[in-house]
DNA sequence: GCTTTTACATTCAGTGTTGTATGCAAGGAC
DNA sequence: GTCCTTGCATACAACACTGAATGTAAAAGC
């Protein structure tokens, strides 16, 4: 068959990791063969060998697409919605959160780390998660320290404990959501959780 | 070789259940062949069909041995401790729950459930996990529900937003203890977040 | 315009796994 | 004591998947 221009490549790499996610969100990583993958991508293995070193590789390319860091999402929120307090930032930074996990590719790609896959080769699915949620966790206590120094929060929690809970909601509404998505929106749920979890441990009603 | 008794073949249906478990906990569920499970229970394959249809039996049979209805844990809570209020009934079974979380087979088969399985043959790993949330989540509800009515919460929370908020703290806390079990105790972590969170919603201090 | 890469397709060998079929020795009922 | 059944072990057939080797035609470089 003919060779494709440079550009070409590029979507067909583009595709292949298409069809590898469609494929992991239908039937599970360990399910879908290479072969399975290429042929969903109207290609052969030869492509998918080609493009990457074997299963695992393909498995962190596809994750690489969808990386959203906790401060990228508030720096994005308050470059919408600039001079707001901590505790607002957070609000905000979920939501913009929430509303990327609701596009088709995050929501598939998050539900295949955390429920289509397991550990195989050298990849550990738990590693991926604990370094996007620690990278939360330790935005969320920052931004409640510096609400607990201006004196935001009720005099009777800490700041630490506060993100504790507060991380603990958001990981519980993740989950939640993400074990069947169709049930309800993240963002409108999502929404209203964190803003219940923030009046509870602020001092004055949010704006 | 020499056929078994009775107690002896229930003996082997059980070591090859905790062969599975460890081995499901060690290398995952895919990467784990039944031969590989008979040779660690000192069996063949042969005994595995004998007790088994299949993998997917051999599964479903490891995860009833680890089965605890949210509100079996409150009743034995409150077998030993009598005479609670419906908030004290939440935080003593949670921290039922967490013990017997810490509980080697239960942390490895909640462990393997979230962890380390996929979509498999008729076994969706996701069905599991709902069927024990939204039994926590009723059992939720319902306290709290008694609670507001009892008027033990503050009046600017109602009990069904009170209850989707604990649901998604104890699924964070039970999401992140599992994701590196050793890092800390689930029990003391988690009781501590519980009563912080019940203090948050509840009008006056927990006894 | 020629050569060298590139971007795949095709083929092949090897391995691991499943399900089933069959064998067999001891247990259990009478 | 016998006969059927149980509780496995062993053997077999079929398949699916991986990784690597090889083939190849067109793009890129000069």
């Amino acid at each position: 068959m003919a060779r494709r221009t440079k550009a070409d490549a590029k979507a067909t790499r583009e595709a292949l990791l298409d069809a590898a996610e469609e494929l992991f969100f239908q039937r599970g990583v360990a399910c879908s063969s290479l072969e399975q993958i290429a042929r969903h991508a109207s290609m052969t293995r030869g492509a998918v060998y080609w493009h990457f070193r074997n299963k695992a590789d393909l498995f962190t390319a596809m994750i690489e697409r969808v990386r959203m860091p906790f401060h990228e999402l508030v720096s994005e929120a308050s470059a919408a919605h600039p001079h707001t307090s901590p505790l607002a930032a957070i609000q905000l930074g979920c939501e913009y959160g929430f509303q990327r996990l609701e596009k088709p590719r995050y929501m598939r790609v998050h539900a295949i780390v955390v429920h289509r896959c397991e550990v195989f080769s050298d990849i550990d699915p738990r590693e991926i998660q604990n370094t996007m949620v620690r990278d939360c966790f330790n935005a969320l206590k920052d931004y409640l320290e510096d609400a607990s120094q201006q004196g935001l929060l009720k005099p009777d929690i800490d700041p630490l404990t506060a993100a504790l809970l507060l991380q603990a909601v958001l990981s519980g509404i993740f989950h939640n959501w993400l074990r069947d998505p169709q049930a309800h929106s993240i963002y409108e749920q999502g929404s209203k959780l964190v803003k219940a979890q923030l009046a509870l441990i602020s001092l004055k009603p949010l704006s």
